[in-house]
DNA sequence: CTGCCCGTTCAGCCCGGTTTCAGCATGCAC
DNA sequence: GTGCATGCTGAAACCGGGCTGAACGGGCAG
């Protein structure tokens, strides 16, 4: 599955970048419009995330470029929250959705994962650790058929957490991916939404799925810590 | 029922829009080329109903991509009578049938009828779930064997609901579906509409059939609520 | 023309959820 | 053991999503 991220903000792009990889996805990036162009036409992607206001050609005339030429790959733009730039310009010119910086980037592969599903690429998941499960589709948790009642971040942070299962998820990481990139607060949050994970998914069943790596991370337990 | 319609002249569009959900249909409109093959792409219709003239992409365009791409909804194209368009082309293109402008809506409802039983899907599907009942042609809700009014706009958006049952809807999602998707008013609309729902069809019967997934959207209950 | 129904907008409230912060606990290095 | 860094936790403040009642306006029937 290859995407193409053209995107000016270098933050944001290898923020995207590593984030899609960690997904499985073979990520190329372009930082001008230019070369994203000349990207996405040189190769065959499945996805193209485009950000509207770049150096060289915009997005806007990236997409309509594309479609001109016959080129329907899924294309998610990418727009500012000022509104200078205008989502349904966006539609209009060939783009498949829209979304507003800035975002999460939960937001960002919920979109893309609908995207691929439309273009009959989509595979739902559903994660399961031992006698944990959650399904993203429904919002919902269970640990031994007992149905777990999330709040939206608790839920992402386990998403997020179960997505990488078994490997050590630095706290940086987790910011990164559950709260918008340009979150600029106290990473003492993290903590804190672990903190209560482990109240409401570990304690209830005197189980430990979450384990803390201390100076490195988070380790979701592949058996769900039974 | 679900069915798209393309048709860039809004007075029009809204027209078919208003007399196909009189007779029971969900119908999403398109102004555009563009937006109409993306939200052809993006949903399972069961019927398209199609312009020809539209800007951005053209209804034959949109109709050969859709084929190529092994999509077979039956379509009914829209003609203008001055000749520019030929009737035989949007049969080659794919189309099922064509209706040359101006058309009463007796004529157009018999035609979509006609491809929908040709095509196999006349035979009516009524969505369930647990206790409730709802019936997309015949326009009618029942809970208990207790039928319950709703008007136009309750009525579409308990259907897409329940289309989607078990699954957490985003509130853009409802919008887009249930509202002409050009639409730029209060997304607080969707919020006054599921309350209406829940005074009619969970308070009198003491369920609680839409569930509020707070920062993600609504969720139908498979079992309705018992 | 009048009245009714429906769709829509709006403002305000409520409450849950998020975030911050300060202090405490724990683990590690020396 | 001592001291430091890292992680944990409860309480409080803040924020904003979601809900509701009221009011407006247009369309349609009588």
């Amino acid at each position: 599955m290859r995407v193409l991220v053209v995107e000016d903000e270098k933050r944001v792009a290898s923020a995207v970048k590593r984030g899609l990889e960690a997904e499985g996805f073979a990520v190329d990036v372009a930082l001008t419009g230019t070369d994203g162009l000349w990207l996405a036409q040189e190769n065959e992607y499945d996805l193209i995330v485009l950000d509207i206001m770049l150096p060289g050609v915009n997005g806007y005339r990236i997409c309509s470029t594309l479609r001109e030429a016959g080129n329907w790959t899924p294309i998610l733009m990418l727009t500012a929250k000022d509104g200078d730039y205008d989502e349904a310009e966006a539609l209009d010119t060939g783009a498949d959705d829209y979304l507003t910086k800035p975002f999460s980037y939960v937001v960002l592969i919920a979109r893309l994962r609908a995207l691929l599903r439309r273009a009959g690429r989509g595979d739902l998941v559903t994660y399961e650790a031992g006698d944990l499960r959650l399904d993203p589709r429904a919002h919902r948790v269970w640990r031994d058929d007992t149905e777990i009642d999330l709040t939206a971040r608790e839920f992402s942070v386990l998403e997020y957490l179960l997505s990488r299962a078994g490997e050590v998820v630095p706290k940086r990481d987790i910011l990164e991916h559950v709260w918008d990139f340009d979150f600029d607060g106290d990473p003492n949050i993290v903590e804190v939404y672990v903190g209560r994970l482990r109240r409401r998914v570990d304690e209830p069943f005197a189980r430990r799925a979450i384990e803390t790596v201390r100076g490195a991370g988070y380790r979701m337990r592949t058996d769900g810590g039974a």
